[in-house]
DNA sequence: CGCAAAAATCCCTTAAAATGAGATTTTGGA
DNA sequence: TCCAAAATCTCATTTTAAGGGATTTTTGCG
């Protein structure tokens, strides 16, 4: 069983959580030994949950997700701000450079890609819209953990200790720190191969009028394409573009343009 | 206030109910004079909806549907056998005739693209993935109606009597359950400029080992592209396409490879 | 920087609602 | 048509969610 337990609002959602990319479909046998629900609750869960349209199922086959979720999507792409500020810059970095572009959202302990775009001729990226990505490793989570207040950088150093040497980083919390340090002065993290090999990767974080970043920018080229030279121009202007998408939210921030409500009663 | 009432578990997935395209942000304010929930449950039910990554909220805006949506809609896109064996279909008919092909699920109330394809210069459907499209008008809904069970065909009927009566489709209910026979009979719908003006829609249902049909699938094209002839030759196509994805997910069903497990513990 | 106003959370009792063992009905496949 | 498996129902029991009001935390502003 996965999760301790929870009010049973937590234990509706739960279910959602056990549908993976290791496993897309489950049977009412087997969500009841991995939830450890007894079987008139799970089947009102998942009778609630079909319902609302997240889960469906074929006629004694097992659950997947519902067609709720496809809707929701789309409603969020329209209704994000990162998403819809974000395309003209992305637009804009893969014109100039033969690249992938990434927004990638932080979330939780998880950066999720929210959109992205390509004008490389062979994309090499293998993280499109949805797929998470771990924090611990690649420019995307540098370029957010370096930039977190003091106080949330240590804890998170400590728990991606691992990852954060074996890339490099440093050997010591200290060094590593002051690497991160660094990124924070140039304002853009660097990853070479870290996430996919000969790929490098260049990301810098978005803002929303708080102190902490919501979000990252990122380029991802061929490393074959690059050298330290055009790395730093990539940098410069992912910097820009990121710093630009930042200022666009938190303006968007201070004017709340209130929509009207429409109602149907 | 929208809904009547139910349990503590619809209630808190009615919160993502009024997340439409006409209201993409709610404040708790708000949410509370539209849903008619106390203060402290209506922050309860969106503390626990923002941990669980369906909403999320900027500080002190409003709420907004959250990443977990856009990760979810990612392994529906990997899990759902509808669109993975669609695919293919789509792509056919797009080479085929110069047009937009779409594979609509019905659930509810609703039909939903979930998949969509084009090969037109210009194409003219509002209706990308996600976009929920009302029942009773077009050539999908009809697709679906007219393959229902008998005593389910009435009903529906009547319930859109309007619509089919505006359509042109007859004057009374069993004048248009003629009509609906007769598509029936010929194993695909044709609307012309029905839902969008100028496009002609030809959809055929898909079928999962039961009777009710679960889906749709449907070619538009620009009226002055075709003649009867022409519509002749595309409702077979999509006709046949979409008998071959039915037989794909009844003969999946039947033999139904028991995926492995993956834990993590 | 610190204050006032608003937002979000907490407290605690009552009343309501979720739970689950087992019986029962429905469903779908042969 | 019938049978086994799946899904739902019943109902006594206990857990737990609800919400008025107080409290704490955050935010906007002087």
């Amino acid at each position: 069983m996965t999760d301790k337990k929870g009010n049973s609002l937590e234990r509706v959602l739960a279910v959602l959580e056990v549908f993976t990319e290791d496993r897309l479909e489950w049977t009412p046998e087997q969500l009841m030994e991995e939830l450890g629900y007894s079987r008139p609750t799970l089947y009102r869960y998942l009778k609630t949950l079909k319902e609302a349209g997240l889960l469906s199922s074929m006629p004694n086959a097992g659950f997947t997700l519902g067609p709720k979720v496809v809707e929701m999507d789309y409603l969020l792409r329209q209704s994000d701000p990162l998403i819809l500020k974000g395309e003209r810059h992305l637009a804009e970095l893969t014109r100039r450079f033969s690249c992938t572009t990434l927004l990638v959202r932080w979330y939780g302990n998880r950066i999720l890609c929210v959109d992205s775009r390509t004008s490389a001729k062979d994309p090499l990226s293998s993280y499109p819209r949805g797929r998470p990505m771990p924090m611990g490793r690649g420019a995307i989570a540098r370029s957010i953990i370096a930039f977190l207040p003091r106080r949330h950088i240590l804890p998170r150093i400590e728990a991606s200790l691992e990852d954060l040497r074996s890339v490099g980083l440093g050997a010591t919390v200290e060094e590593i720190h002051d690497n991160l340090k660094r990124v924070r002065k140039a304002g853009y993290a660097v990853a070479k191969g870290e996430v996919t090999p000969g790929v490098v990767g260049v990301a810098a974080p978005v803002f929303d009028a708080g102190q902490s970043p919501i979000a990252s920018l990122c380029v991802t080229i061929a490393a074959e394409l690059v050298d330290t030279k055009v790395v730093e121009e990539i940098g410069t202007c992912v910097r820009e573009a990121a710093a630009s998408l930042s200022a666009e939210l938190s303006a968007d921030r201070r004017a709340p343009a209130e929509r009207q409500r429409v109602r149907e009663d």
